[in-house]
DNA sequence: CTAAATAGCGTAGCAGATACGCTATATCGC
DNA sequence: GCGATATAGCGTATCTGCTACGCTATTTAG
């Protein structure tokens, strides 16, 4: 297996093109366009502010002279979602499996909510980008102690990781959507109540009577209990499944 | 409260809007529009497919008179959204919950994969759907005889919902990859050996060297297991949690 | 010194969303 | 009935954005 089998988006993540021989000195860096795209999502806290056009004025370049350096505008977006994310914090020592978890976890969280616009880049392949890829270890790491089989591990880490995926998912895209018109969000309660039929939606409408949605608290502080009670229950589950798998030996 | 004060767009899903008075008779219907708008994101299996100007040469109208129905397009995927997951079907009588939401987040998927492009609807308000709100009304109601406190059963729902977006994006998302790449997949192992320097990436490398990424498998079922594995984790949390708050009363 | 490879860029093509205003049509109040 | 009025559909035009193509200048291999 040849370094040169690798895809080429691959390489380009991992910085593996071999240096050019002839021709001028690049004046672009790939991590120049990169940073800038970034910034830009950044302070728009909007990935439709990352246009081709915009990245290069910030860099007082010309539209077409990133053409030279990624492919196509999807091709920047990979670039920019692996490069965002950055590392894992170190993992402190000597935790168990469950500290270490529920601090890996709350560590993707706040490493994307610096980057909002991160749970709409489309996920076009497996994660094979150099931090992604630390992200992945970290949380297999905290898994060595368990006795776990090394199939297991992952099956235990990809479970986090679609839980994870899911809260960025819905309370990013949710943040996004509350930013925008945060009316809707004061509204659902009053909304609700006209509108769940208590014929037809019987759960929902004895919500309603309770009062469930009745006070509107802080919107991200609400968000990150939900997801740490259902982290919770999820690691309980893994905490019984490991008992089980240990008792078996 | 009256119903005007419904937010505009969600007047429109739940079909409020009332019946106007004069003018010509509507040739198109809100209906139409959006049922030729997800035929078109089936029939080509990408929401990119679907223009404005496409769904109206399928209607056989112009453009323009499409925007006499919806404000924008935005409005339109989220209409397009809830009536593409259509409703739950009936839970069958007398199961307990776990295997009722067991039940339940099968089904989900199952809606979802007729439509792989849901997941790259934006999220951009409350669910506050029909169709939506039928599926939240059927996960509550499977905790109906579990003696949980209305707040707790929307934890458990939200965690459940969190867990089953993550399978959307990831899997989902994946697949499309998988569709417009394999070779990035099946490659991936080789990759990752190459990439995954051990001293960098410890837990990873563990991972190669077992061979766990060698084998590569029917893509659908893989994820079907791996998604099945982690609720079931996460269903195992719950049962604690009920017999942990069942136990105080 | 010449050939080859490469960086940057100007132009242009194409697709897509949607603002605006026009025309025809149906209904309301009289 | 009859005008006033609101509404449906649509043609045109604008604006934004991605990117193919080809030119020029630059650098280095041989």
């Amino acid at each position: 297996m040849e370094k040169n089998e690798l895809p080429p988006d691959v390489a380009l993540m991992w910085r593996l093109r071999e240096a050019p021989r002839r021709g001028p000195k690049p004046s672009l860096s790939l991590d120049d366009i990169v940073r800038a795209a970034i910034e830009i999502a950044d302070a728009d806290n909007d990935l439709g502010a990352v246009s081709m056009a915009r990245v290069a004025e910030r860099l007082g370049n010309s539209t077409m002279a990133l053409y030279r350096h990624v492919k196509s505008k999807d091709d920047l977006l990979v670039l920019m979602s692996d490069a965002a994310i950055e590392r894992p914090d170190p993992m402190p020592e000597g935790v168990d499996w469950r500290t270490g978890l529920t601090f890996w976890a709350d560590n993707v969280l706040a490493a994307i909510r610096k980057h909002r616009w991160y749970a709409k880049i489309p996920i076009s392949g497996p994660p094979a980008g150099p931090n992604n890829l630390a992200w992945f270890d970290a949380a297999l790491g905290v898994l060595n102690g368990t006795g776990l089989p090394e199939e297991a591990k992952v099956g235990v880490v990809m479970g986090l990781i679609t839980y994870v995926q899911g809260q960025i998912r819905v309370a990013f895209d949710l943040a996004a959507g509350y930013d925008e018109n945060p009316a809707a969000f004061q509204q659902f309660g009053a909304t609700l109540r006209q509108v769940a039929d208590p014929r037809q939606y019987p759960a929902v409408a004895r919500l309603v009577e309770a009062g469930v949605f009745d006070e509107v608290g802080n919107f991200e502080d609400e968000s990150d209990q939900d997801f740490d009670f259902g982290l919770q229950l999820y690691l309980d589950g893994v905490a019984a499944y490991i008992d089980r798998v240990c008792q078996d030996k």
